[in-house]
RNA sequence: GUGCCCGUAGCUCAAUGGAUAGAGCAUCAGCCUUCUAAGCUGAGGGUUACUGGUUCGAGUCCAGUCGGGCAUACCA
């Protein structure tokens, strides 16, 4: 609705003999007293031209024409707002794209053409995954859903690594395990991994191996029947959170050498010396952050030889940009806040366009159960398990409780509130007032014939009720609620916006009788429950919870 | 110490620099012989942590103070 207002805008300031470039701002007064809609527009012109913003707005007011049948009433308002009402058959006339455009609804074709790559959870395979790492998973799924709206062509991917330290760590702590299930006597180190899950995956290889692999200090079979394990566990997990990567990419080709004689990792260290930020001593090799401002060089290659992981990171988002990438979205936790600033330095120095690339940190989740927080740490072993939770849960109000709040809030997953299969979760409020749409059309269908597939929502401007028209008026908000997700990466929005239409929904069908109203209101209803019904799963869509039919 | 995030109703949280700061839960009072009551209506509840500043306008931006989280590795 705010495309439509603002080639009108444009006018009139041309009229007015106004330069601007600046971006008009469309909003929805919150309340209805002052319109349908309304611009400050007159506000940010009059800083621009030192002129009174209320004489202003008057001025652009008289410059203003719209379609017949469409606005009915501008005014000014308060120190120089513009109103806007709008004819509320003209907002019921406008709903009827909802239904033509059906799943597209809300899609745009500005990325058409263009890939993005969106990598999230990007945990590396050394225990189950934690109910912490399930909300970036969550979180990197919406974005990804929503940038595939824009036209995108999108990439969902998973970096892991198989070959660091912390893999020896897991190996060894396997081992460990193994060799007590053996009958020895060992010391279980502290900082080794002690969840039970390591157990099992000894117990897996004495099954296979009896103690024959207890004489060799050989690790490779305990860290590749532990990695295999894992990543298996991993992705069985994040699909029952339909979440579904198309590309695992592994650091360790980061390490290995291409046709130019060099790996991507040499490759980067050489490409940032020939720049001069690139310093060895001490043994290791060191890149030079200090001359960027930075307190601290950061070590790159350590003196045993290997890589940190600062080096593979930067190198792997080469490849981003090498592999064609326009949008590129990275989505993390926190605890990694540290380590992009650093990345984003290389790739700049590298000559890289960094304002392709967007970063999603999310907070931390804290778990309570029964009003004690659970502390999760993967080593310790008393981690939250995120199968644990959707086991409790479900997947729908587990992705939904991980994106409800705000990423950069920090989340209290109330593991009591979401059990509860009641009211008081919002997936059912969400979700029921989709089912009852389907029950009351299913109905519709039986009692009155009405035929939802055919339906072009021709009835639907002769609603007149107030909760009808704001209902209406709320559906058209769709496409710019995942603008507005987008903008921010927050697909938060979108979920107040769905319990918005949830509500108006609830409320309209308590107060408007439907299949009891004569004839062509009875249609129009149907109609605008069918629009209802529409966005509600379009939006359902992008958060990746499902919409049920009954309930 | 330094960097990032947060501080809003009793609790969990919203709010592009916009008009009277909103939801849910909890509390209280109503609405089912009628299309799904997993619903709806109403009431109470606030010095937006604090102090200054910027401007037509600040919960939002800036500076500082206080409080909480995370990070400050030759772990990832």
């Amino acid at each position: 609705m705010r495309d439509f207002f603002i080639p009108s805008i444009q006018g009139a300031l041309r009229s007015a003999g106004i330069e601007t470039d600046r971006e008009i701002q469309i909003e929805k007064p919150a309340d209805k007293k002052f319109g349908d809609f309304s611009t400050n527009i007159a506000f940010l012109l009059g800083k621009e031209l030192k002129r009174n913003p209320r004489d202003l707005a008057g001025e652009l007011i008289g410059h203003l024409s719209f379609p017949e049948g469409s606005v009915v009433k501008s005014e000014v308002a308060g120190p120089g707002f513009i109103n806007f009402h709008l004819d509320p058959a003209f907002i019921m006339r406008s709903v009827r794209e909802v239904l033509s455009s059906g799943d597209a609804f809300g899609t745009r074709g500005i990325g058409a053409g263009q890939k993005a790559i969106v990598e999230y959870v990007s945990a590396n395979p050394t225990g189950p995954l934690t109910v912490g790492r399930g909300r970036g998973g969550v979180l990197g799924d919406c974005i990804a859903n929503l940038i595939a709206t824009q036209g995108y062509e999108v990439t969902r991917e998973y970096y892991f690594n198989d070959a660091g330290r912390q893999m020896q760590i897991l190996a060894e702590s396997v081992r460990f395990r193994y060799l007590e299930r053996c009958g020895l006597q060992v010391e279980f180190p502290d900082g080794h991994y002690q969840g039970d899950y390591i157990r099992d995956i000894a117990e897996t290889i004495f099954i296979e191996h009896g103690d024959v692999l207890a004489a060799s200090e050989s690790l490779s079979i305990f860290k590749e029947t532990a990695e295999g394990i894992i990543f298996s566990s991993i992705r069985k997990t994040l699909s029952r959170l339909s979440i579904n990567h198309d590309s695992f990419f592994n650091e360790h080709t980061l390490y290995r050498v291409e046709e130019r004689g060099i790996s991507p990792n040499q490759a980067v260290i050489e490409a940032l010396d020939a720049k001069g930020f690139i310093s060895r001593h001490e043994n290791a090799t060191w890149f030079t952050t200090t001359k960027l401002g930075q307190e601290k060089d950061k070590v790159l290659i350590k003196s045993s030889g290997d890589p940190s992981y600062r080096l593979p990171d930067i190198a792997y988002h080469v490849t981003k940009f090498d592999r064609g990438f326009s949008l590129i979205v990275n989505v993390f936790g926190a605890d990694h806040i540290d380590e992009y600033p650093d990345v984003a330095e290389a790739l700049k120095i590298l000559g890289y366009d960094t304002g392709r690339i967007r970063v999603a940190i999310n907070q931390f989740v804290t778990t309570t159960v029964g009003g004690q927080t659970i502390k999760m740490s993967t080593r310790k072993g008393n981690a939250d398990l995120l199968d644990d939770l959707i086991d409790e849960v479900g997947a729908d109000a587990t992705r939904l409780f991980f994106i409800m709040r705000s990423k950069d809030s920090h989340l209290n997953f109330d593991i009591d509130l979401a059990k509860k299969q009641s009211k008081d979760n919002p997936v059912f409020y969400l979700q029921y007032a989709h089912a009852r749409i389907c029950s009351l059309l299913r109905m519709a269908s039986k009692e009155a014939g009405f035929d939802a597939a055919a339906s072009t929502g021709e009835n639907l401007d002769r609603l007149v009720e107030p909760v009808e028209i704001e209902l209406g008026s709320a559906l058209l908000d769709f496409p710019e609620v995942i603008q507005s997700c987008l903008r921010f990466l927050e697909p938060q929005k979108m979920v107040e916006y769905l319990h918005g239409i949830a509500e108006l929904y609830h409320k309209f069908y308590q107060e408007c009788p439907i299949l009891k109203a004569e004839p062509t209101l009875c249609a129009a209803r149907l109609e605008l429950s069918l629009c209802t019904r529409q966005v509600l799963r379009n939006g359902f869509s992008l958060l990746g919870i499902s919409a049920p039919e009954s309930m």
